[in-house]
DNA sequence: CGGCCTCGAGTTCC
DNA sequence: CTCGAGGCCG
């Protein structure tokens, strides 16, 4: 780059990280990853050391360990606040142990006994609290551990933050977490969403940008929430543990997480570092590891500090949920329409305690979006949820000049080799051989899951079209018990299971089995209002689009592809061997109106104890009641089994009525 | 016409 | 679980 390059791209470099930290710092709302930012940051370092005669002292750069510029007063703690060690895992928590242990030897204390405390490691940010005889006199942020930020008129706005302290000393230091709790941090992005505004990224930045707000009345409007963890500098106050610290704070009104406890051993503290890596996924807060502390503060006092982490403390941490590894390939695969979807196959890598392969890109315009390339670094996900995601390029990547080319959508199906075709009002390029056998296999291994057929997998579903044996759904009814039984792993017994397993498919209701069979815009919800709209097959083959029109949330749009799919000569062939096969092409159900639910909606969630899923949507939907997938203010009751999940946060927060599986039955059974 | 609500579809790992 | 799109209600 000639040197005016260089100049222009720092000038440019320093605008964008100056509007990104006023965008997170004092708008709070970012709008690039941590990532991107500290890309951008990394490469004006890197131009800034080639050439120093770039810095500037208004560079971002030059600000104290990237603090954002602010108008709030800094303030010098009474006492550092430290920061942990970490562990990783039982070895590296077991070495923390024996390097107490070794330490307190050398000071002449031989076979001391140790007690613990664990606690979550909130993802929140480090406040410090001063009261001065009971009085809240100032609340201050941890900053760089010496000097943090005045934010005491925020902190007043917390609720959980007692004003006065019963039975206090002259001076007490209280240290917790500010947090915003995840239901709070969604009902806060659903307003701001309702209100036009832009939503935030996360717990963490929402609630860090909400305490350094300079109006306590923006603070006021968004929920931030408090544990209380230690107890720091004190006058006229002797306490003795940690734990006598946590009880004393408790006393006094400071929220003390309820599951935090003494632990005897290191191998009690392994299992409930565990214990909360468990539940981290179901705490209504975002957790990154687990704290533990010795708990008497003589040893605490003996083992000192090293640098700015105690000894006596350590920091248990999960692992990450973002990992980098090297994007391979990108491959694509025909859904089951014939849309072809883009998938990464990743260099193996651990995230979240797990190894990702593959990830999917969803379409071609999230590709594109993403600008990710074949070859380079990405950087890959696991949220919250399971669903690994590929997010974007690794920092680094994007800076090179040099970069592979972007994967390219397949001129022809990568499964058939048929020239493929992108419709205009779609996304998608798909492959129009309605005979693709990756269109098929993705038929069929579909109706085996929504038929709820056992045993029938994708594996099997594979053998069978190797071997020619299944083409169409119908196919699946014809196998032989005997034919199955002459299959490599099969047996008698097991071949016997799987077609009893098919037969018994056979008595789900129509409306299943229009789900089943593969038309597009029908699931079970438009499934089953179609059944219970038509009744029998041929009076819906005969319907004219108009008549589909009228089925409730059936409108002009999908009536119109329904009424398409349901002219072509190979569906209506496929119903009516479905039908000389046994199974039900006419309802058995209430019509609409009928039926003792009729016009409740129903949600299910989790595991119930005797019913599937299935069973327990049938038995619903035999009474003439809607089951659906999301919980709104609409929905009658929500069905909730075993580790039941948001639907049931979000059934409580909309006050709709929870029923387990035996309220369940109860209702089912008043309603004959 | 605008904005909620609902549905469908695809998807990973063990 | 999440996204996008279509339906429906005000």
């Amino acid at each position: 780059m000639p040197p005016s390059e260089i100049e222009a791209r720092a000038r440019e470099l320093r605008e964008q990280i100056d509007y990104h930290s006023r965008r997170y710092y004092e708008h709070d709302d970012p709008e690039i990853g941590d990532d991107e930012y500290d890309a951008l940051l990394n490469e004006l370092r890197a131009l800034e050391a080639a050439h120093p005669e770039l810095v500037t002292p208004q560079s971002p750069t030059q600000r104290v360990g990237g603090e954002p510029v602010s108008d709030l007063v800094k303030v010098r703690h009474l006492q550092r606040m430290l920061s942990l060690a970490n562990a990783h895992n039982r070895e590296e928590l077991l070495a923390w142990v024996q390097r107490m242990r070794n330490y307190l030897a050398r000071e002449g204390i031989a076979e001391p006994r140790f007690r613990f405390v664990a606690e979550p490691k909130i993802d929140g940010l480090a406040i410090s609290l001063i009261y001065r005889d009971g009085v809240l006199e100032r609340g201050t942020t941890r900053g760089n551990g010496e000097i943090g930020e005045d934010v005491t008129h925020n902190i007043r706005t917390i609720g959980q933050i007692p004003e006065r302290l019963d039975q206090a000393p002259a001076l007490v230091e209280v240290r917790g977490e500010v947090y915003m709790s995840l239901p709070d941090f969604a009902g806060l992005n659903e307003r701001r969403a309702a209100a036009g505004l832009s939503t935030f990224m996360n717990p963490r930045n929402s609630a860090a940008g909400t305490i350094r707000q300079l109006d306590p009345r923006l603070a006021a409007e968004r929920p931030l929430s408090f544990w209380a963890y230690q107890v720091g500098v004190t006058e006229g106050l002797e306490l003795h543990s940690h734990w006598d610290a946590l009880q004393w704070l408790a006393e006094r009104g400071f929220p003390i997480h309820p599951d935090v406890k003494v632990l005897d051993s290191e191998t009690e503290v392994i299992a409930q570092c565990e214990a909360w890596e468990e539940r981290r996924g179901s705490l209504e807060f975002e957790i990154d590891g687990v704290v533990v502390k010795l708990d008497d503060y003589e040893l605490q006092r003996r083992l000192g500090v090293v640098g700015r982490e105690p000894r006596w403390a350590i920091a248990w941490k999960f692992p990450p949920t973002t990992a980098v590894t090297r994007l391979r390939a990108v491959h694509w695969n025909p859904g089951k329409f014939g849309d072809l979807h883009p998938y990464a196959e990743l260099e193996p890598v651990q995230v979240g305690g797990v190894t990702i392969k593959l990830a999917t890109l969803h379409n071609e315009e999230d590709l594109e979006r993403k600008d990710i390339r074949p070859g380079e670094e990405v950087i890959v996900l696991r949220a919250g949820d399971v669903i690994p995601q590929v997010v974007s390029p690794a920092p680094h990547v994007a800076e090179r000049g040099d970069r592979p080319d972007p994967p390219k959508v397949p001129a022809a199906c990568p499964v058939c080799g048929t020239p493929t075709e992108k419709p205009e009002d779609s996304v998608f390029t798909r492959c129009p051989n309605h005979d693709c056998p990756g269109r098929r296999w993705q038929l069929l291994t579909s109706f085996a899951a929504v038929m709820d057929i056992d045993g029938l997998g994708e594996k099997l579903v594979t053998k069978f079209m190797e071997l020619d044996w299944v083409r169409t759904a119908a196919d699946f009814y014809r196998l032989e018990t005997d034919q199955v039984a002459s299959l490599e792993g099969f047996g008698e017994k097991s071949a016997a299971k799987l077609i009893a397993a098919i037969e018994a498919s056979k008595r789900q209701p129509f409306g299943r089995v229009l789900f089943a069979v593969g038309i597009e815009e029908v699931g079970n919800v438009t499934g089953t209002a179609l059944a219970q709209q038509f009744r029998t097959v041929d009076a819906l083959l005969a319907a004219p689009v108009e008549a589909i029109d009228e089925t409730p949330g059936v409108g002009p749009k999908m009536a119109a592809k329904i009424h398409r799919q349901l002219a072509d000569p190979a569906m209506r062939s496929l119903l009516d061997d479905l039908r000389s096969l046994g199974l039900a092409l006419e309802e058995e159900g209430p019509a609409p109106g009928e039926g003792a639910l009729s016009g409740q909606t129903f949600v299910l969630t989790g595991t119930l104890p005797t019913l599937t899923r299935e069973e327990a949507t049938a038995m619903l939907q035999a009474q003439g009641a809607k089951v659906t997938g999301s919980v709104s203010k609409k929905t009658s009751y929500v069905v909730a089994g075993d580790s039941a999940g948001s639907k049931l946060a979000k059934a409580e927060s909309l006050g709709v009525p929870v029923l387990d599986e035996d309220g369940l039955r109860a209702l089912l059974d008043g309603a004959d």
